[in-house]
DNA sequence: TTGTAGGCGTTATCAA
DNA sequence: TTGATAACGCCTACAA
């Protein structure tokens, strides 16, 4: 490989001038800058970045730590971070951790040690690193959280309203007339999971519907499990005229249970989707369903933390809280209520 | 941050002898190398991998050059890929570049520039970047391809066999009575659009099908692309009775054009799907498809790379071609053949 | 078994 | 404007 050891030799001029030519900075007279550029050009010259890191303690890198980038909530939020981080020359280190909080703290440790600029993280569910986050910040890491939010811990952050999301897909059901609603809700310990669920209840609560603990499962944000509890919920006889999902896999899930059943949708069953994928608006019927603002998630979280690398901003943390919206599409149906 | 002068010092001890102990090098005794330890857990020390890439010119990364991880082909074939490279203490630098070659020069640079152990790609389509792979191999980095190839690149690759699978998946039809069949192809100037698209003509021309021109259109690989084509074919009085799609989004593309004209599926028109994403089996009707073996894919490129990086293997290129499968589910229909 | 010292490729400081 | 030199943190001959 060449260095700029090399391109000085070849020159006859010093190192120390050689790097200032490459790196624009002033005190290069016009024609040795030229030189310099040249020459780089024509060895082949390409910056070792590990040296560099080492002096000037940038790396351009930062760390994304997710549960799985198979699922297209994170792959989309990711390639809307990449895009702005791209644009500003920083790379990212993709680290999927399913649920297991031992390979977060493992891939947080390696981050680290490959000194990124900063991470990008939602945690898993268990919020078992949470003391390693806040180390990670006393020691002047910059981390932005997402998705996921572990509470108490001082930084920037950018989340939906969870509660409010499933809140009002409660009440919009009620305004369809269904009294009788079930959820496939997530990771209890998880923040999302917990939102959601809290929304779900409080509306039902709040709006007089039918409250049943049977038609409630937690599908642990899983196709397999989800459709397991889709499944208990709705051979029963008395079942819910409407489930609501939580995310991507559990909508899979409950779908799948209904095919398995023989239940028509809408007709014998409204369906509420999480995550608005490709696929629904082409199925049929088309799937009605709530929509993250994933590309907004990404470029909130990249913007958030890019300013807090580039600009040193240490101010107090801050907190984006964005708005999920229902695609209304025909997935639920209208049920006559008959009189109270 | 702590390093191995902080212990060094703080024990008495020279870094040498910290850094063979922290390394579990011989020749340090039992007793300094159990202070060493606790010494560096208590002071929370954690390796400087740009420091430790420097001499050892190992930084235990890999970078993935991907068009769009947003694709679940190239997302499960990542999550393969990472889960033996982490097994193995790698971390992953994920590329996402398009198809835009531009910027897959920018990245590979970038790679070579933070010292990547080696590279693992599918080039984008046009090949434009042919002399810079193939630079990158004859310095001696280790670079596998997959998915797609650049001929005459001296390395390893893994892919499916894109031709017979379309070649079979033409049969197949044909088995099933269709003799007018039409195709969205990707991008012909990329190695899987050209595959796939040569097995369809291939076998139309083996088996004596209906050759129409115009039931042969290009979708770049893109939803809204294929779905204008899919749109062109099907309105024509003289349409094919069944359609293939080459890739995940010219599926979606199909699907979208046949619900928008109201054909039925598979009663008006059959389809065959590329990749098996779990909405299709749960789709009405559950959709027949081509699968890849996303998990060996990544597998496979992965355990290869590994292969040349840790026993310097120097063996000639090894070809890793794997077969397709088609998921017969019910998104075709049978055609009585009337005697020819 | 332990320690000294040089160097990986940069950048930054300061003197010429 | 230019260059010599000292770091950055680690590893590794080699010497003690």
């Amino acid at each position: 490989m060449v260095s700029i050891k090399d391109i000085a030799k070849s020159l006859g001029v010093s190192t120390a001038t050689v790097s200032k030519a490459l790196n624009n900075k002033i005190g290069v007279s016009k024609e040795i800058r030229l030189r310099v550029l040249n020459k780089a050009k024509e060895l082949g010259y390409i910056t070792n970045n590990l040296a560099r890191g080492m002096k000037t303690s940038k790396t351009f890198t930062i760390g994304v730590l997710i549960s799985d980038i198979t699922n297209p909530f994170f792959s989309e939020v990711i390639l809307s971070m990449e895009r702005v981080l791209y644009a500003k020359k920083y790379n990212l280190i993709i680290c999927n951790v399913g649920e297991n909080s031992e390979r977060e703290r493992e891939y947080l440790e390696l981050l680290v040690s490959k000194k990124v600029d900063g991470i990008i993280a939602a945690p898993t569910a268990d919020g078992q690193n949470m003391s390693v986050y806040r180390n990670l910040i006393r020691h002047g890491m910059k981390i932005v959280l997402f998705d996921r939010l572990i509470s108490k811990i001082e930084t920037d952050f950018v989340v939906i309203d969870n509660k409010a999301a499933i809140y009002d897909v409660v009440r919009y059901l009620a305004k369809m007339g269904h009294r009788k609603i079930g959820v496939i809700y997530g990771i209890e310990s998880s923040y999302t999971g917990c939102e959601r669920l809290k929304g779900f209840r409080e509306a039902v609560k709040d709006l007089g519907l039918e409250s049943h603990e049977e038609w409630i499962k937690s599908g642990y944000f899983m196709e397999s499990e989800s459709h397991k509890c889709a499944l208990d919920i709705l051979k029963e006889k008395e079942r819910p005229t409407a489930m609501i999902a939580t995310n991507d896999f559990t909508t899979l899930g409950i779908m799948r249970a209904a095919k398995e059943i023989g239940l028509k949708i809408p007709r014998d069953l409204s369906v509420i989707g999480f995550d608005d994928l490709e696929w629904m608006s082409i199925y049929s019927p088309p799937i009605t369903t709530i929509s993250q603002p994933t590309d907004v998630i990404g470029m909130s979280a990249a913007t958030l933390l890019l300013d807090r690398i580039e600009n040193n901003d240490t101010r107090r943390p801050r907190h984006v809280i964005l708005k999920a919206t229902l695609i209304e599409r025909e997935s639920v149906s209208k049920i006559q209520t008959r009189n109270v």
